[in-house]
DNA sequence: TTTAATTCTAAGCAATCGCTTAGTTATTGT
DNA sequence: ACAATAACTAAGCGATTGCTTAGAATTAAA
């Protein structure tokens, strides 16, 4: 009955996640995501609806994509420190864009740039995916027996915001400087 | 000869600074600032050029506040790991507003909005901060004559990504996380 | 082949962006 | 009192923001 569509949404969605990854929301024009997205701006409104409904399926497909690239491999892992410490290495080369620019990470990214005027379905995202990862890293915590459930949840806590500040510190400091930090990080482990 | 100005320089970007630290560069407009530092836009260009130029003062601003009521304690301090670890907790009061919400530190939202694309005046600024820091835990740090220069850089660098991470953590995790990481941060120094 | 449904292009909407400027008001030396 | 200087108000500049819409193009069922 109809014409077909001539773009495949999560293909063009992958695109505007690479836009807001690189820029941030604010910073990221409508027009800018269709040249990026290779479509009009009529078939990104009927699509996504606006364009906070562009951002909301880029972190989705944010979240895909560190998945596969990241946390599937640190769910298979033998676990302990170690798993989490590749885990950390593997962030880092994840977070670099082909020019080999850190872009650091799209979630805390986002935290960072809206803080608590984030839209609340935006806000949910990002602590739907924090809480994945401090669930992963917990788990691989338990696998040395030795720890007690408040150590792990202290642990936790503190893999998590050295993660964050690796997010940010990526983008300013040099590999020397943010391999310190990794080692130091998981001396104190 | 000429008429007075009617408002004080270092008062208006004192305002300037607070908007900037809760919003960020992009999403702070120059009609923002004008209400915000209760002068007209011809005052704010004719003071400081552009929006750029609010902003560099902006950040001298918060480096001037943060010397006062966080930097000049720790230069003051008997030195050690202890006193680092209160420079923690110090910038956590430092980076809440009225509200107690918590805007992070100016220096690492710059960094992690603007990244590679900011401008070199904002950018050496940055770095000219960050710089400072640095050394003043590596002099603290030396109170402790046992310690290597290797061990001294290696550590200077991880309480630099360190408070970075605290400063974007803050604005998401609780109080008892912040204060997990910031205990486990300096476990083992 | 007609017809109804959907997507496309491209122009345009009001609002806001950083910034400028014309004209008025205040302050000073002469 | 007058002239010179600078700071004020407020309107407006072109460009860009997120978003909408009129009309042409494409599809497939009837």
């Amino acid at each position: 009955m109809a014409r077909k569509k001539e773009y495949i949404e999560e293909e063009v969605i992958e695109k505007a996640m690479e836009l807001f990854w690189r820029n941030g929301y604010e910073a990221t024009s409508v027009r800018m995501l269709e040249k990026e997205m290779g479509i009009n701006q009529f078939s990104i409104y009927s699509s996504f609806g606006n364009k906070k409904g562009v951002f909301l399926k880029s972190l989705a497909c944010y979240r895909a994509k560190a998945k596969v690239e990241l946390i599937d491999k640190l769910k298979n892992s033998s676990g302990g420190i170690q798993s989490i410490k590749e885990y950390f290495y593997d962030f880092i080369n994840f977070s670099k864009d082909s020019t080999r620019t850190k872009k650091g990470c799209l979630i805390t990214n986002t935290v960072n740039e809206l803080g608590e005027k984030a839209d609340t379905e935006i806000m949910s995202n990002i602590i739907s995916f924090a809480t994945n990862v401090k669930t992963l890293f917990i788990e691989k915590l338990e696998s040395n027996k030795l720890k007690t459930p408040e150590m792990i949840t202290k642990q936790a806590n503190y893999l998590m915001v050295s993660l964050q500040g690796l997010s940010v510190a990526s983008k300013m400091f040099d590999q020397k400087q943010l391999d310190d930090f990794i080692e130091s990080t998981f001396e104190n482990l």
